[in-house]
DNA sequence: CTGAAAGCGCTTACAG
DNA sequence: CTGAAAGCGCTTACAG
């Protein structure tokens, strides 16, 4: 069925078949629903590479989701909420909007020429990219891309401004930064002074700062970093639960808090903490990030700080959308994150 | 860039730069190498509405996720293991064979059109269903599709033949049927006599078939099912814990053991069970069912049955490979599953 | 209001 | 080995 044979059907020409499958004003109310009748009747749908090749777009939005390192079991996109909720809440919110979207994930070196070729070859209008890190513009070669992206926790450099020249690229974040240094002063309001923190991935925008807030919490409020309470979790399960569990062990005094740079690595550590035979929070204080459901549901409820990815995923959509259908400026858009206090957090009498 | 001004670049014809893209045998090494270079130099990726549009294949499988009644934050696919787990491996398995794909939630009745649609206008060259229904074949209208379907957990009937008269639908299972029997034998050797169950969705297959598998194997061994400890989970984590409790406080006799249709509603229930104070296993063994990676890391460890999902995937990527590569028989496997012993069945003792 | 014609950027017989 | 030409199924000025 091409749209010939239903202008045959019909007794129209084809362009009056192009007109009532885009729903143009022009057209009598009765040839136009002589026309639905048959394509009705013969299930038609315009061949959507055709009609694209011929200048419309192909409402088709690709999602990217960068996981890098192994690719194990623990590091599956659905065993992360972080990247499962925008993936769930992005592919929801697109569909509303009526794009189709094409996800790929980006799981080794070689995968990045992916992306590029996705837009290269007209495959997509737009873009989302998941898990973006320091080089990943340039492993994309985002300069020989012209069409809108969205890119979440990333900040814009003035290098990555004129790298790209374009002004198609958009930033979603969330303000870390206050989040964790919040969560610093709330333990630190709580009677906690030995304060430790899990690391994420240096790499990520996400990482990085939340651990840069930290220090500046911790320095603020006069207290010491203790070294050796620093663990390094790289935002994967199982080295935080390793990591965890060694500075337990290796070290003589514990902190009597930990904030960790996400969830999952949090609920790792209170595996490890259990797993040591002390109590949450009865002997350690722990405070997350992302507010995922697992730490909703897990036990004890972790308390932890939270952006709103709802909004944040409609956003970027919304922006898409725009870019789309027309001019819009591309923007730098940073949400507030809220916390949510729960079960894993102590107050403790100072010793005076 | 388009294929011309390559030609023009590089002094040939369209004709032989699409022959050099397409890697075509009777090109010398030395246009082609000169054609390539040019192509290198200028990014040049040919456009894939017009290559789709002249003949080739679009390379893109559809990947369907049902998802029907409420979609609200328990039903997330991030927050289910079967349906992540298999978003995840398709996407590897199609990504490693050179796929794109594009992902669609059909969270309700409007989007069943959708699934259609997307055949229709060739976007895609095959396509997954996951969340199959009784009644999805008819919803989708699969009598008007053509291309290549692979099924999740659907049992093709005689009737599904005739509707879709063809043979280019492809069911993908697991022998849950053998595998909720030896569940029940197993809790039978260690001693329990009174066995509950928490049933899945009925119009499932899955939903269907464990619980009949339950049945069945309730029967064979002389035990009575009482009706009071027949738990009505609907694939739900709230819904069945909910029940759970329900029957908890419900029932003066409390089943020794409970099956569940699946790991998530397991999970739920063994909340619910800690709820009333009761333990597990101390009080109730619990056998779950899919050997996800949240039984896996939960306290205590889940004994669950399952199959293998990689496997499963791969064998979906295989078979529409095949089949849009060229002729290929359409399958209907079916997968043992196996059983994993975890922390949450005891043995009890008889009273004679 | 509507049809004939050009064009979108490829691929593929066809001819040489 | 390679180019000219037809064709894939649409959309969109253009002309009437």
């Amino acid at each position: 069925m091409k749209s010939e044979d239903i202008a045959k059907l019909a007794g129209v020409s084809r362009s009056t078949v192009s007109r009532v499958v885009n729903n143009y004003p022009n057209v009598p109310t009765d040839t136009k629903e002589k026309v639905m009748n048959i394509i009705k009747e013969y299930n038609y749908s315009p061949n959507t590479y055709a009609r694209t090749l011929a200048g419309k777009k192909s409402n088709t939005i690709g999602l990217f989701l960068i996981i890098e390192g192994d690719f194990g079991e623990n590091n599956r996109i659905y065993m992360n909420d972080f990247f499962g909720a925008y993936l769930d809440l992005l592919l929801d919110y697109a569909s509303i909007k009526d794009y189709y979207v094409l996800v790929s994930i980006i799981s080794s070196e070689s995968k990045y020429q992916k992306i590029q070729q996705a837009f290269l070859e007209k495959r997509i209008d737009a873009g989302v990219i998941i898990g973006t890190q320091l080089d990943t513009l340039k492993k994309i070669h985002m300069d020989t891309i012209t069409s809108s992206v969205v890119l979440f926790d990333y900040d814009l450099t003035d290098k990555d401004r004129v790298f790209t020249k374009d002004s198609h690229i958009s930033t979603i974040n969330s303000n870390d930064y206050e989040g964790i240094k919040d969560a610093v002063r709330h333990l630190y309001s709580k009677g906690h002074r030995s304060i430790g923190f899990i690391k994420g991935r240096e790499l990520s925008r996400s990482g990085h700062i939340r651990y840069e807030a930290y220090l500046s919490a911790m320095s603020e409020l006069d207290l010491d970093v203790n070294a050796d309470h620093i663990i390094e979790g790289e935002f994967d399960i199982g080295i935080a639960y390793a990591n965890t569990q060694k500075m337990l062990k290796d070290c003589e005094i514990k902190p009597t808090a930990i904030i960790s740079a996400n969830d999952f690595m949090a609920l790792a550590a209170i595996d490890a903490i259990h797993e040591a035979n002390l109590d949450v929070p009865g002997d350690i204080s722990i405070i997350g990030f992302d507010n995922t459901l697992h730490g909703q549901i897990s036990d004890p409820k972790l308390t932890t700080i939270g952006p709103d990815f709802k909004i944040m995923a409609q956003k970027a959509i919304d922006i898409l959308d725009k870019q789309i259908q027309g001019i819009y400026p591309s923007q730098e858009v940073n949400y507030e994150v809220n916390f949510y206090e729960r079960d894993t957090c102590q107050s403790i009498t100072l010793e005076e």
